[in-house]
DNA sequence: GTCTATAAATAGATAGAC
DNA sequence: GTCTATCTATTTATAGAC
């Protein structure tokens, strides 16, 4: 792992702990072990770290969705794929997930305009599905936007439960969320 | 509406928008159109500010679910009170809303302690009303902490939802959200 | 109850030695 | 590539005039 690499991965902890704003860089540095001044080495600013952290993770999702959309088969197998996607990458990237989650707001300029950009494509990928499944009669006629969001909420949060949770075997929890998420409860 | 009930919603707005940290006093007092130093005759301190809109709110959910608790129903009568009541609360108080998801854990000592004691509360009261639907048949035997844990974060999300698509009547709103968390979108 | 002025601390970032 | 020293701006909060 190069430095920079480093200071991605430790700023994504400590951001998700005390928020963008609220973690310095002099804080930043002390947990990697070096000196402030010595950070701009590696990154030219505190900004391009928040944006190095979420675009990247931003590009993860909306490429691996464009590749499920693709496939020939049913909305109800791309769902699972998509909710397993997620799943995976709340347990690999906890962190980063959250500061996805949190504080993108935090963007600038470019970087906020290509991660808006990012989201919508995701979310509309997602709608297209939803819509696919409600004319083949494998979703129920509810509002679309009303799935998206619902869905959408409970994959985004998953990093923050799982942290909580973790008793439940990662294939079972992967089962009962598809069950949760497109059978209901009741 | 004396001038601290003003100062709360002004900052409940802000905060939403730019952070708790990100926040200045400069900014909340410019944009009710005093000066920064006048604030402090109507509140102690920027942290009073972020605990009363915060556990004002979590005391409204708290007492809410407590009520709903004891009542003689069933539980799937009591989920959409529970889902009614924060449909209610995400139309009213978007903004606060969203400082309470998101800005929490900027809250110190006792203020801290005391949120996190109403939210486990509010959880506490939920995991039984879904643990009694699961032994009364109502609801299927899924993992109580997941099927919590997708209510709550849906719910939870609501308030930044609604901004976005107020298209839905709210009745109708009402009905389809209690369709989807309760009895799955397939 | 609001103002001006200011204290004391901390922020992001840069210059230049090593 | 890391350091010390420092610049400049901004932060929360207080003192005291009006």
């Amino acid at each position: 792992m190069t430095r920079k690499e480093e200071i991605i991965k430790v700023a994504a902890e400590l951001i998700r702990e005390k928020g963008y704003v609220g973690l310095s860089m002099r804080d930043l540095a002390k947990a990697i072990g070096v000196k402030a001044a010595s950070l701009y080495n590696h990154i030219p600013s505190k900004q391009a770290i928040l944006s190095e952290l979420i675009l990247q993770l931003a590009e993860d999702f909306t490429s691996q969705i464009q590749g499920v959309a693709k496939e020939d088969s049913s909305s109800l197998d791309k769902l699972k794929k998509i909710v397993e996607h997620h799943l995976g990458l709340s347990l690999h990237y906890p962190n980063e997930l959250a500061v996805l989650n949190n504080e993108w707001t935090h963007l600038n300029g470019e970087a906020l305009q290509d991660f808006k950009f990012k989201r919508s494509q995701y979310e509309e990928e997602l709608r297209q599905i939803i819509n696919y499944g409600k004319t083949n009669n494998e979703l129920k006629p509810l509002h679309t936007e009303l799935v998206l969001f619902s869905m959408l909420s409970t994959l985004r949060n998953l990093n923050l439960w799982i942290k909580k949770r973790s008793s439940i075997p990662a294939e079972q929890l992967k089962n009962e969320l598809v069950e949760v998420l497109l059978k209901g409860i009741s």
